[in-house]
DNA sequence: GCATAACCGAACCGTACCGTACGGTACATA
DNA sequence: TATGTACCGTACGGTACGGTTCGGTTATGC
């Protein structure tokens, strides 16, 4: 990605159109995103979707890569921090982490392209992993390289604590939800969970141990 | 539910046709699960699938079912069972649980539910989840609890414990593999990963602690 | 031998959807 | 005013699929 080849860069309009779309896909499924219903609902016609999408498939990937595209970088962990301030971060990691995966645009993508990838057509899921990771993953991963520089955390693979941490973070929730089963309960139950997992997380990678 | 009201309870017929459509499912994804190309392929007429199943939505149904119903209850827990024996136990869940979400048949078929799960059509994703815990879930927390009572184990919630469990085995292989991307590495890694996370999950609730 | 039932193969129907084409409109530019 | 551009709304062709119907075939039981 030497330049990040191409910003599909849509227009205003098109980005109208794409969010009403995502708007159809997640109160409907997939299979309310039918390209009259979009034309419909955004009020365009389908030889715009055409013209400017070139198809179904690349208006399904417009919707995804527009949703990537929203991703907020967020702070960088601050150059000096306290242990308490270590914590903090991962924990408000793990409330973003649930929040995000429990969201309907957040389930209703996954749901999609997932969907779609059964014959190797991983496009979508890439798309959508690649913002995942990049929203949450890099970051955090450097958050913990950081807690080990300054000895909070001990891990020889910043990588393979972030992954144990997501482990810790969502156990079973996404692909529950992802089946169409519990809503993932109150706000007050996801604090619990999220402090219980940064608390077990700290228990394993702690600098005490 | 009072007497687990209908076991479908298909013919040897039935059954054949329902392992024809799975394979038909498994390598082409929902989208080549016609009813036209599962009578082709089951060598039966399409009469006789309506017939049998009444429905599209009956045939996936009974499909899920029928996976379902191929669990293997396993064996209980030893009654007196050694502390290196209860991790081992562990171990195999693990190996047990990587090897399953990571084959063919079960990305396939979750695939499938979690589809058809948009629109609150919660019965394939139900189906799964069940069985998925009863096939790992209620004998590993009854090992989990087993290890409680002998004194092994430090845990208030089996079924906390065992969430925590499956989180550290899955982390997030299991929506990255369901998304298309990486095929989980070799049978080595997954023995490795196994004993890791078991590792991790006796320094969160072993006894010393 | 004959009736009944189960089933196969194929044709058929209605519908839904993708993709395209066409007429009409608003607006900008020469 | 004429011309080009971008767009909307609608309608149409082609296709694929779910579900039904029907004639023909096997097999079972009386």
């Amino acid at each position: 990605m030497s330049t990040e080849p191409e910003q599909p860069d849509f227009t205003d309009r098109q980005r109208a159109v794409l969010d009403k779309a995502l708007e159809l896909l997640v109160e409907g499924g997939e299979k309310a995103l039918t390209t009259a219903a979009i034309a419909r609902a955004a009020g365009c016609s389908k030889e715009s979707l055409y013209k400017w999408f070139g198809d179904r498939d690349g208006l399904l990937a417009a919707i995804v890569t527009r949703q990537a595209s929203k991703v907020i970088p967020g702070a960088d962990p601050a150059a000096n921090m306290s242990e308490d301030g270590l914590r903090a971060a991962l924990e408000e990691f793990a409330r973003n982490l649930l929040e995000t995966i429990s969201g309907d645009v957040s389930l209703a993508l996954n749901r999609l392209a997932i969907g779609q990838a059964s014959k190797s057509e991983t496009g979508l899921g890439a798309i959508l992993e690649k913002s995942g990771r990049a929203r949450i993953g890099r970051q955090t991963t450097a958050l913990l390289e950081k807690g080990c520089t300054l000895g909070y955390l001990h891990c020889e693979d910043p990588q393979e604590a972030y992954s144990t941490l997501y482990g810790l973070v969502v156990r079973d929730q996404h692909i529950r939800m992802l089946l169409g089963g519990t809503a993932q309960a109150s706000a007050k139950d996801l604090e619990l969970v999220a402090q219980t997992a940064v608390k077990q997380f700290i228990q394993l990678y702690g600098a005490q141990n």
